[in-house]
DNA sequence: TTATTACTTGAAAACCTTTTCATTATTTCA
DNA sequence: TGAAATAATGAAAAGGTTTTCAAGTAATAA
């Protein structure tokens, strides 16, 4: 039914073989000839069978990507950054939303493998060392697009969390504030919460500030995870004059709480969150946070992980990408 | 390297096809048999090799995604019931952001057709006429998920957009509206914003206003064009006493630009978005919009296709999603 | 017991490429 | 001009499944 490479050759009058030499490369091949199978070509619009070329050659210019929560928009983003660079080096995105479930992890991984993908991307932080041990087994080249990975062989690129929570409580310690509270993300993200949870607590640290465990609340990163730690923060700490949220969303929520309780932002409180989604710059007040380009982000990890597929050299295995942070009319 | 049925027929001491048969439908085989392959699997972590079976078969368990900007939050969450139901019915997901570009439209129709996807789903309104026409022609399955597709063999899930801003000026009209301005989508997307653009051209007709085409302002469903599109009114228009925008997005960029102004929302102006985005009740005031589930979107599409895939009846082609009407506190 | 029938299994072809190896045609050099 | 080298092409094998067809075995009916 589908036109293949036989009714080209027989069309052209050629071989198999020739057609499949026009196709990947006609140096091989005399140029009146060539041009007789690519008239061919066009005339049947034939379209590669590409099981047939991923059996044969054992590569499928397949990507992988799993993650969870695609829907927040930070990662959104971040998955649009793999789309676009994927394109532009050929490859195409075959995509698993895991929820954070390593069960569905698993089997999105069997599913890759058995589609003979390229490579992988993991933006996934609850299972991170079993699903790395899986994939290193399966022998797939890997990239982590969530966080720090400290296994040298495996390559990451992620913005550094650490860093970037210790300047948002140097700046909130710097202008007085000393009774802060905070919106980690789940105790399950071994990554970049885990890593933004270091940078507070040495800022804390560094600022003479007792650390106490009770002034941070488990948020899940949405809205109203934000808006409902707020609330236990209130009720607790009334003297905060602070609060420190793991993303823009949660910040978000906390605000659209204060502002409920008619605690002024940043007059009563300073709000800060992280990320740079571009609502930050929509709500009032504007909010004050870290910003990283998910977009870049995914950029860059495609760029390596077609370097390693290639088995180019990679200078560095380890990329941070820029961060900003953006003090805006929320903190103060 | 990779294991093969053949070794697990050589560790389990049959054939080949009765391997085959066990993984497949192993009603046809012994019981016992059964068993000892299964243990075979088991033991050498057999993973079938997906493009062999493709081949043979034709068919692939991949379904296609084609879809423009779904970063936007409505998107990101059509995207992830579609890939939640997909996953419950067995397909892998192949996903291409088109960025509304046609070309890149026609380039991923190929790279999916190579895979030999089991279906479509197009989530693309620009150049729909020319997508379907492609896509009729390779006799791909497809479900349209944005908008309505009068052409009766095209199935298609969507919310009723005509209805709904309908519903948006009519409740405008009620509440003593007379001078409201719109922002539309682009003006390439031939099918969500026209439709909704019809809707509000119907109910102006029987609230008695006039149709004015200089108060329907083309944005491009950004926080951004929202933001520049109520510039542009309030400067043209200093009367307005409503503003509907075609997304939340917009919506939120129109009330950011208002409040900057000093304007109050909704004492002086109303705002009215579309799509109930989740953002839209933690923003202040929270925002009067249509509401519909992208994730149930999502979920529909793939049911329907994977009935077409199936060749199961279709007994309604044409889906309405329900959307629900929310009056929060951006209006009066 | 013999002849059917049903049940299990295996051998081999087919799916469509790529690629090695062999062959033929062409060019180069002496 | 003839031999050697080079260029262009084709035949066939291989990749890992599924599935048809045939064969063998066990169960049933006559």
């Amino acid at each position: 039914m589908d036109v293949t490479m036989k009714d080209v050759a027989k069309l052209a009058g050629v071989s198999l073989s020739t057609v499949s030499r026009v196709l990947n490369d006609s140096s091989l091949v005399r140029e009146e000839t060539a041009r007789k199978v690519k008239k061919a070509v066009n005339k049947l619009d034939y379209q590669i069978n590409d099981s047939a070329r991923i059996l044969r050659t054992n590569t499928s210019n397949l990507i992988g990507v799993i993650g969870a929560g695609m829907e927040r928009p930070f990662l959104a983003n971040l998955l649009k950054g793999i789309e676009a660079e994927a394109r532009e080096k050929g490859f195409a995105l075959i995509y698993g939303d895991s929820d954070g479930e390593f069960e569905k992890e698993q089997n999105y991984l069997n599913i890759m493998k058995q589609k003979k993908i390229d490579g992988i991307i993991l933006i996934t932080t609850n299972y991170y060392n079993e699903l790395l041990s899986i994939v290193k087994n399966y022998q797939i080249p890997v990239v982590f697009a969530s966080g720090y990975i400290s296994d040298p062989e495996i390559s990451c690129v992620t913005v550094d969390n650490v860093a970037a929570a210790y300047d948002v409580v140097e700046y909130l310690c710097q202008n007085g504030h000393k009774d802060i509270a905070f919106i980690k993300g789940p105790d399950l993200d071994l990554l970049a919460s885990q890593e933004r949870l270091r940078g507070v607590k040495l800022a804390l640290r560094l600022s003479d500030i007792e650390y106490d465990s009770k002034r941070f609340i488990e948020g899940d990163f949405t809205f109203e995870s934000g808006y409902s730690a707020a609330k236990k923060i209130i009720s607790r700490f009334p003297d905060v004059t602070a609060i420190f949220a793991f993303n823009d969303e949660m910040a978000i929520g906390v605000i659209r709480y204060l502002k409920e309780k008619g605690i002024r932002v940043p007059e009563d409180i300073s709000v800060v969150g992280f990320d740079g989604i571009e609502l930050g710059e929509y709500i009032t007040p504007t909010l004050t946070t870290i910003k990283q380009s998910g977009y870049h982000l995914g950029l860059k990890s495609i760029e390596m992980l077609n370097k390693i597929v290639n088995e180019e050299k990679v200078e560095d295995n380890k990329v941070f990408i820029p961060h900003e942070f953006l003090v805006r009319e929320s903190s103060n």
